[in-house]
DNA sequence: AACGTTGTGTACATCGTTGTAAAGAGGCAA
DNA sequence: TTGCCTCTTTACAACGATGTACACAACGTT
């Protein structure tokens, strides 16, 4: 084994475990780099950074030396020296729920053509962990923060003490000055419900109901309200069931709740896609006929709604757009940490599949 | 606004924009903190790490300097000094795909209680990606590797150059030194196969087949044609179908072909869950019964089989195991370089739903 | 009183990289 | 030859944190 690499230090390092193997070979440096080629370090950073004022000559002997060595830049050290990571984080409640799986993917594609690698964290709708993130746990090691919160405040973006440019996906929470990327929420309910209604249904339920905390779901409720006011239909709180989780199992549940109605819903707005799926899936094994007796909608439009029997009708949110909006914000931010905050409203659109087909 | 921190450099900064307010507060340093506090650097760092001989009179005196002036450890620097970032990187083909967004969901989380945090990459299955990814594009960023590959080959790994720890997640594609996570893909489809033929089933397609490339398909064709030779029924190529990529469309498009055939199959093996709802998709639409016309298991065991209508069965890997076991390789290789490479196998188990349901 | 001991705090060097300033190496005109 | 350009390369300091070595207390012991 050949050892490359300046590595003498003062006495022992407690980090050289035991064994004559035992050590890692940790790569070469500028450093060895240079003295291999027989140039400074400054020349070598100078071919690696591509500074135009180095002889053809001297480069190709750089070059030589960096395969040779097997020579790759220190991310920290640069990062030390020049304030930038290259990395971006993004927090998000689960990643394994489809939309933000998806949503992620879109993220880290294009994050990518900004230069940047995507750090992804989890929050699971925790508020400690959530504003942890957002008060910069990664301190110093991320240029920046798309953040989907679930249960952060207004106050808490407010005492932000840290100032790592920061992206929220969702609602404007405050006036406080960050930027955001949101969509229509209200618009968008009201489209859903809208269409359920066009279907000539009259009994229209509503799954995924938050009581008490703002955020999403009250917009999301509050289109629906408008909707059913604007038909002329009443509202029944009793059609409203309340998720705290927006996973199938939950959709499963609430739809069973909703069976237990002396008199049955003849549609369903549920609040996402995945609750959609588990309301249709208590539906169907329970006798009614989709979107028969019960026509149904969501909202991400995951991928899975298009295979799923009958294929899920939806409002879509335009992932690509939201992606770029929030990236470029972020790269705005990051540019220029003064520029004024921006409120970038993505675009949706209504999917309508097999669950909703007319009759 | 105050600013804290010793930002003086030689001349003009180019990265400090123009404008007052253009410049972003980076935070205090260890050197602020201990000029505050009185002390040196080293007893702030000290106090920092619970070095035990601080008295608690200088010990309360930096805690409050420090929460003054909202002091943070720099990552990059502390890993320039000390080597360890705590960042694992963890590479999949896709993390928008439901069974690697789960996958991913159990790392994060797990990797919380080892202290790390997951820095996700995605490869598309691209091998240059995939390549760039394990010889650690990344570099002296991560403290381990967690790849899940899907074109890398024997070769790419045994001409790794870097030696950060590294564990791969899938078959052993080689004899090099690598630790690995598997699952026993060909027992798995024996299983699922075997599960099908218990039904009564003797015309068993399977989908998802890559011809020419080695890797976990043909582990599970294998799997497959063990089960109908042990069974005594014939093994027909027509009743294969190739899948390029694992999505809910390709499974959907196989399944349309199958049904071209003369003499229709009666089940299914889909080597994995979206290929299955894909092939449900396509079935249902064309009216055919699942499982009274055709039978289907996929393999992943995703959130989404147990939640579809009819819901899939499925080879489920126990994604938690799967997780804790790359987890433990890793950190066992973190720790030391030169242990032997180690393969550790995960267990699966088949659970039975509708779509498998007895006649 | 001189000597260790043990406990606390400090000075310094160093990790790998890059911006700045300035030193060489050439050429060309005076 | 000298002076003044331009092009190319180098030395150095600094980013922030920490391991090492040492300084300096305040003890109790000889």
């Amino acid at each position: 084994m050949i050892r490359i690499g300046s590595r003498r230090r003062y006495g022992r390092d407690p980090r050289n475990r035991a064994g004559p193997e035992g050590c890692a070979d940790v790569g070469a440096s500028l450093k060895d780099v240079a003295l291999l080629a027989g140039v400074s370090m400054k020349t070598v950073s100078n071919v690696v950074n591509d500074y135009p004022f180095v002889t053809p000559e001297t480069r190709a002997k750089v070059q030589r030396a960096i395969e040779t060595l097997d020579y790759r830049p220190n991310l920290s050290a640069r990062m030390l020296r020049g304030g930038r990571t290259g990395l971006v984080a993004l927090a998000v409640p689960e990643i394994g729920a489809p939309y933000f799986a998806e949503l992620a993917e879109v993220i880290v594609q294009q994050a990518k053509t900004h230069g940047w690698t995507v750090l992804i964290d989890q929050t699971l709708g925790d508020r400690d962990t959530e504003r942890l993130v957002a008060e910069g746990i990664k301190s110093h090691l991320v240029d920046g923060l798309i953040v989907s919160p679930l249960t952060l405040t207004a106050e808490d973006i407010e005492q932000r003490r840290v100032t790592t440019p920061l992206v929220l996906l969702g609602e404007r929470l405050t006036a406080a000055p960050v930027d955001h990327v949101t969509i229509d929420n209200v618009a968008g309910a009201r489209a859903a419900t809208e269409h359920l209604i066009t279907l000539g249904r009259s009994r229209i339920a509503a799954i995924g109901n938050q009581p008490g905390q703002p955020g999403t779901a009250a917009l999301r409720l509050k289109g629906y309200r408008q909707a059913l006011r604007r038909a002329g239909l009443p509202y029944e709180k009793g059609l409203v069931a309340p998720a705290a989780n927006y996973h199938r199992r939950d959709g499963a549940a609430a739809m069973l709740d909703l069976l237990l109605l002396e008199d049955e819903p003849d549609a369903v707005f549920c609040f996402n896609d995945t609750l959609a799926l588990g309301a249709i899936r208590t539906l169907l094994s329970s006798g009614r006929r989709v979107p028969d007796d019960v026509a149904v909608i969501g909202w991400d439009d995951i991928d899975e709604g298009g295979f799923s029997t009958p294929s899920l009708s939806t409002i879509a949110p335009n992932k690509d757009q939201i992606a770029e909006l929030a990236l470029g914000l972020l790269g705005r931010r990051i540019a220029d940490s003064g520029a004024e905050p921006r409120e970038a409203v993505a675009d949706f659109s209504l999917i309508a599949r097999e669950s909703t087909a007319g009759l």
